[in-house]
Order: structure tokens, then C-alpha cells, then sequence
DNA sequence: TTGTACGCGTTATCAC
DNA sequence: GTGATAACGCGTACAA
């Protein structure tokens, strides 16, 4: 191995020139920077990451944990930090969970003291543990907020608006919400935005709560069967994994998509438009929190000890595809009470 | 920030001896081990990564770098080597290079000088590039071979054979192969295993290359209006995801699967199981390949310097679901040839 | 501008 | 069994 030493040696100046030369540092002759530099490729010196650490007391590498790589929802936050972590120079440690909150709190201890800061995505740790861990002052939260931690979340609650509108416009007075897990920080954001009274274009839209669902394909299954049996003309789902799971069910059952049913997912993920028919969803720009988590994890080193830290909150949009369509209109396999038109409707 | 000597001086005894405690090396009194253990809790002692890295020369981090991190197929492998590397105590810098071979050269470079050993999940790079990276002998392929690398691949020629002949006993004697970008290790082996004769059950089949695709949902859309025009009854894809494509276009189509047209994927990946119909596909033990390729760095480390590097290949297997089945009787929308049943082939 | 010397936190090699 | 002490490779005050 050949170290810094050996290229000053080689260049004939001392260890500090060297070092200076090759990290840009002023205070060095155009003439010995250039013959350092040059001797140092010619050697093909390469510096060490650990020695550089030790003295720097800066990793260069930002460390991250979420709940599970194959879910397309952590994959493209995680694809988002690589991202600015690279364009800034820094590696990226990454920690599978398993969605497993105690190994999680153990994942994030072990990281802590091998990088400058931590992402941590949709921590599925309790409050009190998480605060402590934030505490530390070197981790940005996606997805998830905390007294005292920086964060970068998505308004979910306008993403709900916004499909309860489309909904609602398109002449669905009930609708159908297949919920996460109880204990989803995300999921009481969505079902807070139902109670909370809303805006004022979805206030006369009757949710129906079908209950918690596993965030997968089956729990969508499980729902579609629920929403059919409530009569619901239009199912809102906690994410596009449900969603599809719901949208198959209902195809193996034979009811028609968009015609009988609408369906809307949530978080638009690739695989929302590889669908039959393409899924309706409320997109969430998830690469954008990853990077500016990485971000935030900038300000807060220079952040004063008193100033609080920065809490952001992403946009979401509907995207309508071709999973949502008109109320069909009052027919036989509706409930009872709808078989027909209401006279008192037709009768201005 | 508490140091070793910190604790050693709290508990009393030398730096060694704190060292020696802490590592679990022998020479230590258990009434001292009992004590430095102790204090250092009390401390809150955390060792240094970067100064022990620095001493031993092990950074206890290996790397891991493929093309893309929001690919099913990739994350499947990253979760295995997650695993496996969080079992024998280190820990995982990821990598994404966007699919960009020049960018992945970068990362190598870059990443080499971090970690003990690196994985390279299918590696873009072209082969002389490749030869250069693995001879510094700290890195093992996944899904790609090189000369002189430890690697683990899947036998896909045995998947090929699997996928021909079930479909050869559904009575397809013409499948079309919708194959993946020219430049890829994976297609070239599938390719091979059409022309290189296969076994015998599959010998009377016929294979029309439909040509090249983007591994990816358009590439199978692009291919499943080719497939058609060649009258084909089955199509075999380059992975699930041109499969999907190829699906969602048969679909779009009013081509009904699987009793128009037969559909065999590669891969198996989650999203899989959650079409219409479930795919029927070639499964690849892909986190197994992950966990198998982090061995393969530990025993790279031990091997003698002569010692030919280990290349192992894991099988494969159909798993049938409902998008293949009996190939249509010719029909009036087949080919004008097939119009009605050759009367040759009905006099014996 | 350049060089010297010290410190970063650990492990490992010696004597004792 | 224990304790000085020397690396490990680099950054950087400080002196020149």
C-alpha cells in the first residue's frame, strides 16, 4: 500500500505539502502541487479512508434505514438518497429492517457511530424510542415526524382531499377506505383527514371505514370482499399495494373496474401503471423527501443548539388513470334500499 | 466523546488491558474483564470504527453495487446480501449506478478503498473493464461470470428447457422468444440455450426470435404486438417485468391468456403473483445468490494465490401459474396456413 | 510557502 | 496477567 509518505518522499517535499497539494488546501507552489499530484497518480496513491476518519472525525458516508428494500415505496425514497449523496460526495450505508422495530432500534445504534448522519424511513419504532434516538441530533426522518427532529413528510391529508373530490365529482357519495396497519403513523394521517371535516367539497361524502389492513396485496383482497358486501361504489386505499390487491379481487369476483367500482390508491408506485386497468393514485414524490432528507441532515450539523429543526412537507397530487370513473347508476346488485331512484330525488 | 483510555483509566487498569477486556482476548484476570466491562457500560463507551479500522486494516463494511435499486430483481439480491452480511456482524454500502456501465466503473473505484469485499450485481461494465475490477480479488459477481472472479448465476439454461417443455406439452410447437438488450450476460445464456440444441423434449420446437426489447414493461408491450403478427401461440420473455408488458398489451388487445396466447416470464418476481392472470415464470433463487455471494467474499479472502476462485450456480425452476395453458385448435384468426387443420397431419 | 511535530483511538508487540 | 509503547495514515496547528 502506498501512502502519503511515500509520495512526499517521491515528490521531495514534505508530508504537509502532500497533503495540502492533493486536498486543494491554499499555501503550496503551483510547481509542487503539480509534481505532487503527478507523482501521487503515477505511484497510484490512494488514500485511506480510515486515517482521514480518524482525524477528520467525518465518515463521508450517511447511513439509512427503512423497513424493507423490496417495497417499491422504500426503494424509490432509498434510490432518492443515493442520489444526492452521491451528487455531494458521500457513500451510503443502507439497514433492512424487516419492518421489525426492535431490530431497527439496534440497526440504528450500530450505524450511528460509522456515518455523519442517518435517514431513517417510516421508523416502525414507538415514539419514546424514536425521540431518543433522534435526540442524538444527527438523524432526518422520512415519512414520519418527531419533537425535536428534522423531517420531510408528504401532505397526505390533501392528497386525501383530492381524491375524495375526484370521487365526490364524480358522483360517489360513499366511499370505501381501506385502511393501514393501526399502529401507521402514515395511516392516521389519512384517516385524520376524513374526520378532521375535510374541505369543503368532499363534507357531504360518506366514509365508510372497512378497518386496518396488512399494507400488501392480500390485505387488498381482504378489503375488496368488505367494500362489496358495504355496497361501496368507490374504495380509497391506504397504497397502491392494497389497491392492486383489491383491483384483482374484484376481477376474479367479476366486477368491472371502473364501471361497477372506482378504486384509488395511494403513492404511485411503478407498478400502479402496469396494471389492468392503469391505477388511479395519489402520487407522493418520494426520491425528492430521499434527497432532501440528505439534505436536512446538512443543515442541521450547522444548526445553533437552540433553533428548531426543519420540518417539510411534500406536496401530493391525484393522478387519474383509468381505474376511476362515473357512479354507476342505482341497479339491481346495489343494496335494497337503492333499487331504484329515489322518488323524493327525482322530484325537484 | 469517551475513549478506551478514558474507560481504562476509570476502571483502573492499563489501556492494554481495557483492550484486551473489551475484545474478548484472553491474558485478562476475570476480576479486571468484570470491571473495565462494567465501566465502559457505565461510560457509555462506544469503540471507534474508524481508529480500529485503521489498526486492523478491516473496515467490517462490504459494498454492494448493481444497476438499479427500484428493480425488483436487484432489490431480491440486495436484501439477501443485507442479510446475510448483518449475520456475520458487517455492514452494507449500496451503490446504484443507473444502469450507467462508466458510473458503475466509478463506484468500484470509489467504493473499493471503503470496503473489505464488494458484490457486483450484474455488472454493466463491459469484459475488459470487468477483468480489471475483480483482479484485485476483493470482489464476487452476481449473475455475471469473469475469469478469475468468484461468482454465483443461475442456471437458466435449465430454465429455458423447463419453460420449453412445459409449453412443448401444451402442445406450442411455435414460441416466440421476446429477448432482452443485445449487450446483456443473462439474454446471451438464454439465447444459447435455444440454439445450442437444448434437450430432447424440446428439440421439435420451433423458436422466432422476436429481437431485442428494453428489459422493462414497454420492451414486453413492443414485443406482444410482434409476437402476434407472427402468429405465435406462446411467448417466452427475457424477464417478468417484458412479461407484464406483453400481458397488459394482449389484454389491451382482446387477446385472451391463456387460452389465445401463452405467457412464461423469468424471474418470479413479487409483482408476479399479483397479475391478471398470475404469471407463469421461470423462479430464480435470487436473495439466495445474494447471501451465497457475501460467502464467497469470506472464502476469497482465505484463498491461496494459485487457487482457482469459486463459481457456483444455483438452479432454477418453473413455477406454473395461470398464464400458460393447451394451445389454441388453429382457428379462423390464426395464420391463413393454419386456417383449418392440415389434412396430412389428420391422415396418419 | 514550507516543514516539523503532535494527535486522532485502537490494536499489537513487546517487556515485565 | 499486566502495562508501556510503537505503529496505523493522515490532517493541521505551529514554527520556520
Amino acid at each position: 500500500m502506498v501512502t502519503l509518505r511515500d509520495v512526499a518522499r517521491a515528490a521531495g517535499v514534505s508530508l504537509a505539502t502532500a497533503s495540502r497539494a492533493l486536498s486543494d488546501a491554499p499555501h503550496v507552489s503551483a510547481a509542487n502541487r503539480e509534481q505532487v499530484v503527478r507523482t501521487a497518480e503515477a505511484l497510484g496513491y490512494r488514500p485511506s479512508h480510515a486515517a482521514r476518519a480518524l482525524t477528520t472525525g467525518s465518515t463521508g458516508t450517511i447511513g439509512l434505514v427503512l423497513p424493507d428494500l423490496e417495497n417499491p415505496f422504500f426503494a424509490a425514497v432509498a434510490k432518492g438518497v443515493q442520489g444526492r449523496a452521491r451528487e455531494t460526495g458521500r457513500e451510503v450505508l443502507v439497514a433492512d429492517t424487516d419492518e421489525d422495530g426492535d431490530l431497527e432500534r439496534d440497526l440504528v445504534d450500530r450505524l450511528l457511530d460509522r456515518v455523519d448522519g442517518l435517514v431513517l424511513c417510516s421508523p416502525r419504532m414507538p415514539p419514546p424510542a424514536l425521540e431518543r434516538v433522534v435526540a442524538d441530533g444527527r438523524v432526518a426522518l422520512v415519512n414520519r415526524e418527531a419533537p425535536g427532529a428534522p423531517s420531510v413528510s408528504f401532505d397526505t391529508a390533501d392528497g386525501v382531499r383530492q381524491a375524495l373530490a375526484h370521487l365526490r365529482a364524480l358522483g360517489h357519495d360513499a366511499v370505501a377506505y381501506a385502511g393501514g396497519p393501526a399502529a401507521s403513523w402514515s395511516d392516521a394521517l389519512r384517516r385524520s383527514a376524513f374526520t378532521a371535516g375535510g374541505a369543503a367539497e368532499v363534507e357531504a361524502t360518506e366514509v365508510l371505514d372497512l378497518g386496518a389492513f396488512r399494507p400488501v396485496h392480500a390485505g387488498g383482497v381482504q378489503a375488496a370482499d368488505l367494500a362489496l358486501a358495504a355496497g361501496a361504489s368507490a374504495v380509497l386505499c391506504f397504497n397502491d399495494l392494497v389497491a392492486l390487491g383489491v383491483l384483482a379481487r374484484l376481477h376474479a369476483r367479476g366486477v368491472r373496474v371502473p364501471d361497477d367500482v372506482s378504486v384509488v390508491g395511494f403513492d404511485d408506485v411503478a407498478a400502479a401503471t402496469l396494471v389492468t386497468p392503469p391505477l388511479t393514485t395519489v402520487a407522493v414524490p418520494l426520491a425528492r423527501a430521499g434527497r432532501q432528507a440528505v439534505d436536512l441532515l446538512d443543515v442541521t450539523g450547522g444548526r445553533a443548539a437552540g433553533q428548531a429543526p426543519e420540518r417539510r412537507c411534500l406536496p401530493t397530487h391525484l393522478v387519474v388513470r383509468s381505474s376511476s370513473g362515473p357512479a354507476p347508476a342505482p341497479a339491481a346488485s346495489s343494496p335494497a334500499v337503492r333499487l331504484s331512484p329515489d322518488p323524493e330525488v327525482v322530484i325537484p
